[in-house]
DNA sequence: GGAAATTCATTCGTATGCAAATGATATCAA
DNA sequence: TTGATATCATTTGCATACGAATGAATTTCC
């Protein structure tokens, strides 16, 4: 082989690298397309609450009144994004604010009865959801799947 | 064991059962916070142009001229929202839109030469955000989680 | 005690993401 | 041919999502 033979193969070789970039294959494009079959399949399921409303409500289930910013730490949501789904749902009457006596800085987030019972009632929705949502694989496949995404996450 | 005692049984099974959903360990849970992380590392790597942004470059140099509507389905994408995406695109000069000759309702979309440049420029960063991204993964659970992610996108 | 650093919440600006409604054009079918 | 359908694009409205800036309150630490 010449030297300008092998010049023209890496020149090649460089480029066939270039063009073997995959988009539909690459992991953060088919995460959001994973992330936005789940989204739809959960409005098809609850059509009055956000998954994310329904994660606030669900926490707030869990761990009872906290404060704005904690509940945000435990759902995954920065100060400002928290900040509008809990206006919401106080706008709806399934939350709660208040005033913490001693530390003025936070506001405390609770369930009203009404946000207690939706949550109550939205449970085994959300149980189907998560099934429809893992509906292509097989049980076997859910468990390794799950260990590996929350490796990710 | 008593009737009585039966009952009882039942109740507290329900209630352990509705106590017993979890959030965070439900998979659009996960995957909605293993869609922050990427979306994170991408912006570490490419701070002016967002993954949305990026991809539909990337599907541009892919296929060429296409239609916007066409583009969004390659990308995932509804039609408002690529509009939004091709109109930043369009004003930071790095596409450029045209008229389809046959078919007036269509609007074509392409690369400028300054698109082009980026593309090309930024898809060894894409490489290293992908590579990031799956950091916490071995090769081997790599190859099965990208398997398993890619039945349920 | 008091200055510096931290924490909590809010606001603003920008960018997806999608449902629904609308208008223009193209295709299909009777 | 024309009337019904379907497709492409746009617009509006609402809901995340987050960086950055701001202000109030608290904690830290010398």
């Amino acid at each position: 082989m010449s030297g300008e033979d092998n010049l023209l193969k890496l020149v090649e070789v460089e480029e066939a690298d270039d063009h073997d970039y995959r988009l539909q294959e690459q992991v953060g494009f088919i995460l959001r397309k994973a992330h936005q079959r789940h989204v739809s399949i959960f409005a098809a399921h609850i059509a009055d609450l956000t998954p994310p409303q329904f994660a606030a409500l669900a926490k707030l289930r869990d761990v009872g009144e906290t404060s704005q910013n904690q509940l945000g730490t435990l759902i995954a949501m920065d100060a400002a994004t928290v900040k509008g789904v809990i206006d919401r749902l106080k706008a709806r009457g399934l939350v709660e604010l208040s005033k913490h006596e001693v530390d003025k800085r936070r506001l405390l987030v609770n369930l009203t009865a009404e946000g207690r019972d939706a949550i109550d009632r939205l449970i085994p929705l959300a149980r189907e959801i998560t099934r429809e949502t893992l509906a292509p694989l097989s049980a076997k496949e859910i468990a390794i799947f799950m260990k590996l995404l929350a490796k990710l996450a």
